[in-house]
DNA sequence: CGCCTGTGCAACTCAATAGTTGCACTGCGG
DNA sequence: CCGCAGTGCAACTATTGAGTTGCACAGGCG
């Protein structure tokens, strides 16, 4: 399970930078210093958000020499929708039920 | 269309509290001032919450007599959800064509 | 070996936000 | 009609987090 608590997981969601980070690392993998030259913000600042993504298992780091790649981990993406997915029709449900009721049906 | 852009969304569910009241709302709708009653912060922390939820659309205000209850929408978590999972299998399907590429398959 | 690229750590600034208190307004109920 | 419960607005504090600069360290490559 590398499912993390679900939260933090869209806390790290919840920021443009770290959406830029994923789409580019969509174009494949790469090195804070490689996405720093795509992005408009430092290396250091990139390193943070890698460090936060994966602490949350959105991404995860390659050793490649000297160098530390990073890929993006799809399958926690989906997870969390899923979960996310779960919340959403329980809520359908309990609206549907109270709809009923005050339909008298 | 009653879909927010994406990275609000998950910024708003990126806390704690704002899932403490969506507990809270998931029990019934209520008022700022009833789920003041049960959350550990003041009225007006929960106002706040409510009003960035609103905006994102996870919540919609209903007036009960001179009462502001709020509601969830549960349709605008399943919206999310399902975005946020075209999202992952898109990505499990580019590492599966690298993955293809890297077994000379 | 010496350099240059990439990484890691630390301190700092600045903006955003969670939370608070305080006050003013409104509208139903006795 | 008066009061009380509920709401809304505003100012303030404090914490978090995004981003920066600066420096130290490590490991390939010429």
């Amino acid at each position: 399970m590398t499912s993390a608590t679900l939260v933090p997981v869209f806390a790290a969601l919840g920021d443009e930078t770290r959406w830029s980070i994923l789409a580019a690392l969509g174009e494949g993998d790469a090195s804070a210093s490689a996405l720093a030259g795509r992005l408009p913000v430092t290396r250091q600042a990139i390193a943070k958000h890698l460090a936060v993504l994966q602490q949350v298992g959105l991404v995860e780091p390659v050793r490649v020499g000297r160098e530390v790649q990073y890929r993006v981990v799809g399958a926690e993406l989906s997870a969390t929708a899923r979960r996310l997915d779960a919340i959403g029709a329980e809520w359908d449900r309990r609206l549907g039920i109270i709809k009923e009721i005050a339909e008298g049906l």
